[in-house]
DNA sequence: TTGAAAGCGCTAACAG
DNA sequence: CTGTTAGCGCTTTCAA
């Protein structure tokens, strides 16, 4: 089961020629006779001789891999940022850590330090929410650390979702269908996304209508609808709402209540979390946070760090888009 | 930001003794004094000394990292397992590589051999169907290898749900409640897992009533029940479902013809997917395919045959559970 | 009880 | 152009 591997000195006496002589046909260094390279190569190739990895990282360098931290059990938010983080490094040879954290600050502790022991070029941490810190600070570290879908100490390197711009394309979509009098319904106010993207929909709409806080549940959808379709008040002929879930329950509730969409309401979500996007009758347009592409920026990121490049550091807002389907 | 670790070398001189004797005081082995471990101790944690793990893994044995391939990238099943995996091995010091694969034969074979030249004591692969082959050949890699929630070639160490006892739950529990008249409505008849299921079913149930497969949608659920609910005979009294959307689109459509939950029909679903069955109206009973356990088992699993440890082959199937909620 | 020396697999000076 | 040598940071005989 674990038969020794060949290793370069196996290569070196298959082929006759010293060690260092393979390393440097292998690794295209210094000169050599061209034809001596490729028939240490054959043979390399012919013995199916894969250079140890871990060898060639104690030299010194790099050791080809980097930690991402998360706290998200769930995978919402999570999977598709770190296939966008594994997917922009597997082409450098750089392998990722997984590392749940729980939010247990014992355990990310644990997990930091086995990555420091295993040499990581960098970290990236990400977690469910905007504004959730590490539970240990990363800022002192010997190695780089990237903030993805996560805000770290001021200067730091973050990326999140443009949260204003997600909204504004939202709102400015809704007003281009139409729709002059367009409430907002989100989650609960702590949330830092909750605010931006409240701003930024007051910013365009004016205070006409409410914003309203709550959840980030359907069924705060279905409370809201309740509480529009009752007021004195004409309801509103839009709705954006602050996310995927609270746009169901809004869809719902306004199916139950016999009111045709998009005909007598638009409605805009958010997230573009297709199992719920594309099931709600009829389909959800929403705005999509292109996690993957924010995932694989970290990722990018994160390689420039380790290999010593500077990268400026702040916050790095990435462009959201938006997703027309049927409910606009 | 590359400032050097300090290494077993820095311990040794400041404590006035040589680097064997360090490496033997901190490891707890050979024979000394045990005041002069305890000095060395003390020496090395006032200096932050980490040993380098590359450097140890490169002696030989172990190099406490592992590799987990999965073709999920929308998380349902992969991440809770994933977690269970980076929970049971952390503990054990054993980091996991993720490799989100896409599916994608080159990919994979990219990530195993950056797995492989990285030493990595094994390998897990994970797929979102439990009848997924991996897309390349594991059977022969130098390392152990452990499908979770997916099967290898006859012989191999797989983890698996138990289907047939999680289907043998909800159709006992929907009895229990007095339900005689049940049907199954699932996904593709080419789900190995849908089979599995239906198959319980029918040894319980009979054949009085349809299996009825179709598509892991709502919208099949909300077929299905026009189906049902429009033949000559009498319809039935419980249902059965492959998972958890598919019961979504069953409740809402039963909701829309205004049969009522549970007085008239109990409904039961699988996955126990809590942002669909949190919010059914009324929340939905359901299985739970523990996940997160399998995933800590295949951890465990991994650690033991990387350790050498026989660890018998098949095909293990782990026990779900019932959720119950108020649909039943 | 401790330390010197060899070596894991590899790269990079430096000679030859 | 090629090979010898010296490590990377650590563990592990084997002498002292």
């Amino acid at each position: 089961m674990k038969k020794p591997r060949t290793t370069i000195h196996d290569v070196a006496s298959a082929a006759g020629v010293s060690i260092s002589t393979v390393s440097k046909a292998l690794n295209d260094t210094g000169r050599m006779q061209a034809e001596t390279r490729e028939r240490i190569r054959k043979v390399a190739d012919d013995l199916q001789f894969r250079p140890n990895a871990l060898a060639r990282s104690l030299l010194g360098k790099r050791s080809f891999s980097i930690g991402l931290l998360t706290n998200d059990t769930y995978g919402r938010f999570s999977l598709p940022m770190m296939s966008g983080v594994s997917e922009a490094l597997v082409d450098h040879g750089v392998s990722v850590f997984l590392c749940a954290t729980n939010d247990d600050q014992e355990l990310t502790r644990r997990h930091i330090d086995a990555l420091l022991d295993k040499q990581v070029d960098g970290i990236i941490f990400s977690a469910t929410r905007l504004d959730r810190r590490p539970p240990i600070d990363l800022s002192r570290l010997s190695v780089p650390v990237v903030y993805a879908f996560a805000e770290g100490p001021t200067g730091s390197v973050a990326l999140l979702p443009d949260d204003d711009q997600g909204a504004r394309l939202a709102v400015e979509h809704l007003i281009a269908r139409g729709r002059r009098h367009i409430a907002h319904i989100t989650g609960p106010s702590d949330y830092r996304a909750a605010r931006f993207r409240a701003e930024a929909y007051r910013r365009i709409c004016g205070d006409a209508e409410p914003v309203l806080y709550g959840y980030w549940t359907e069924e705060w959808g279905h409370e809201v609808v309740k509480q529009l379709w009752s007021r004195d008040k004409a309801p509103p002929d839009g709705l954006f709402c602050g996310n995927d879930q609270i746009a169901r329950g809004v869809i719902d509730a306004l199916r139950d209540r016999n009111i045709s969409i998009p005909g007598e309401v638009s409605v805009v979500g958010f997230d573009n979390w297709d199992v719920v996007a594309e099931q709600t009758r009829p389909a959800l347009t929403t705005i999509d946070m292109e996690l993957k592409e924010l995932g694989r920026q970290a990722g990018l990121a994160i390689l420039a760090l380790s290999k010593g490049q500077t990268f400026s550091g702040g916050v790095r807002k990435l462009p959201c888009s938006i997703v027309v389907r049927r409910s606009s």
